[in-house]
DNA sequence: CTGAAAGCGCTTACAG
DNA sequence: CTGAAAGCGCTTACAG
């Protein structure tokens, strides 16, 4: 492949000129100009980023960690992302923890000895390592999902979204309403959306059986088992249930039909995320849309903000979420 | 941040002797071996993998280019290389033309600046200055979705599949089948889709009507549309139809639902591509399972064998699909 | 077992 | 307007 200085060599120049009209910047004659637009277009000359970023220590090049890469969730976020990167001639470097925490103390290091300008980390599970890790890595950095002090954080506001749409619920004229969530280590989706469902039912003075209170992971098959588990255990049937996923919604709606019930006449389902699915399915889920689009370009242009000099403590910016009311409830 | 040079001083040795230790390459006694690593947990010390790709040619990275980033299609593609690549140290560097085609050349130059060690194309239109600047670039490369001649191919065999479906649908006792494609610029999901279809059909005697056969784009919406228009205008109404990707029969059955007729009873419907959505909509649709993940990781392992320095001519790796049957038939 | 030196392909003061 | 030279942070023959 040619190098700056073959074309300097054939166009009679210096690399100096070379690089200055590849560049466009300082001085240069038409003259000379010319000659090295010329050579490149005959070479098919394309620079090296590689030598280039070496010595301007910028790499053009963002890196993002995902609990997961083919989410709905994951691919909404880097669609909103490269919406604002690409058009500042960034390139995204992806890495994909699968679920697998220690990934993401790996990924940071690995993202640093590659110099890319920024980091945008989709969290699930904080811990103190990592907390750590990323306080020593000192490059522009945003964090999705999660809250974590000190940084500048792209969120929903998951605690008033559950009590929000258990209000709703209620509104509607339900009073047994269950929940199905997830490991309350996931500080937003576990923790946040379970106290909201809690608190909404206290100030609603609406009681909770235990067993209407269910946790799963995230997938439908596991909706399906906590919703068979509630309708096995519990001794007065819910008559409404808030999952804190579509996934698990759906799969309580699998479990509801099966058992010979109707949604939303004899159990009422409502789930959060606004997934495709949530649209296609029968009865069509009401559910929350947090739109994953909006962070992603939220967070690009925080991450922006801070490659451009921008200095804060702690940022946070909240994106807004819709309900959207369906036929589930 | 540290360089090689700081942690040489520290330890008292060559930068030699500390790249000997990082990269566990020749002799390095254990004395010098420990002080250095000590040293470089004691600072942290990460090195640049940008200085030492413009020394070794190697930057570990793969580019991807995507037609969209947020299709179910393109995040089980990219699930499937990462699953390979990974393993293998590679990172993947992302690209995506929105659909754009002049954007393909633009980004295999830019990946090409950035000295990827492969590019895997999952292409939609091929014309031949995207074929012409492929071939000028030199660089281990293998197409996904497309035939391109000379190269490496990871493909479906889109006609026979096509043809499948027909037969199936035929031996399940219609014989009114229509069909909802794409543009024929699309070689696989265009071209070769429409005509498995009308081979099939002819191959079975049987006849179909023009208004049958609509062409739509890949969305949802569109499904509805042509499924709209294929009934207004059909002398004899169909008594099943075939649509190109999934998304179009969702669209096929919404019209069908609210003309008030049922499915499959008046009309049966098949898809193509196993989306998500094809499962948990009702009726369930019979579809076509292509693995994109296989594709991803055969694409990835072919790239593997080039960077390994294999080499060929034209390389053709046919993934296979498997029909899903389900009620909408 | 160890290190001095050259070189990867660029950019950037600096001097003219 | 132009170019010689230093330097970015590594690796790698080569010599010892």
């Amino acid at each position: 492949m040619a190098t700056i200085k073959e074309i300097a060599e054939r166009a009679k120049v210096s690399r100096t000129t070379v690089s200055r009209v590849i560049n466009n910047s300082g001085y240069v004659s038409e003259e000379a100009k010319k000659r090295v637009l010329q050579v490149i277009e005959e070479t098919g000359y394309i620079p090296s980023e590689n030598a280039k970023s070496l010595r301007t220590k910028k790499t053009k090049v963002i890196g993002v960690i995902l609990p997961k890469i083919s989410t709905e969730t994951s691919s909404r976020l880097v669609k909103g992302l490269d919406h604002v990167l690409a058009k500042e001639g960034y390139q995204i470097l992806l890495t994909n923890t699968n679920l697998e925490t220690e990934k993401e103390i790996e990924y940071l290091r690995l993202l640093k000895s590659r110099h890319v300008d920024g980091i945008i980390l989709s969290a699930t599970i904080i811990n103190q390592p990592l907390i750590d890790e990323i306080n020593q890595l000192n490059i522009p950095f945003v964090t999705v999902g999660q809250y974590i002090s000190g940084l500048a954080n792209v969120l929903f506001d998951d605690y008033q979204a559950s009590k929000d749409m258990v209000n709703y619920i209620v509104n509607k004229g339900y009073k047994q309403i269950a929940f199905i969530g997830v490991d309350e280590k996931d500080r937003s989706v576990g923790y946040l959306r379970k106290a909201g469902y809690l608190d909404a039912m206290k100030e609603n003075h609406l009681l909770v059986e235990d067993s209407w209170v269910q946790k799963g992971i995230f997938d439908v098959e596991s909706g399906y088992h906590c919703m068979k588990q509630m309708m096995d255990f519990s001794k007065q049937k819910p008559s409404a249930v808030l999952a804190v996923t579509d996934r698990l919604a759906i799969g309580a709606m699998q479990y509801i039909k099966e058992a010979g019930l109707s949604i939303p006449a004899d159990i009422a389902v409502a789930g959060m995320g606004a997934s495709e699915l949530s649209k296609f399915i029968s009865p069509a889920l009401t559910t929350l849309d947090f739109s994953m689009e909006e962070v992603g370009r939220e967070a690009a242009g925080l991450l922006l903000e801070q490659i451009n000099g921008e200095i804060y403590h702690e940022k946070i910016k909240m994106v807004k979420y819709r309900l959207i009311e369906r036929s589930s409830i």
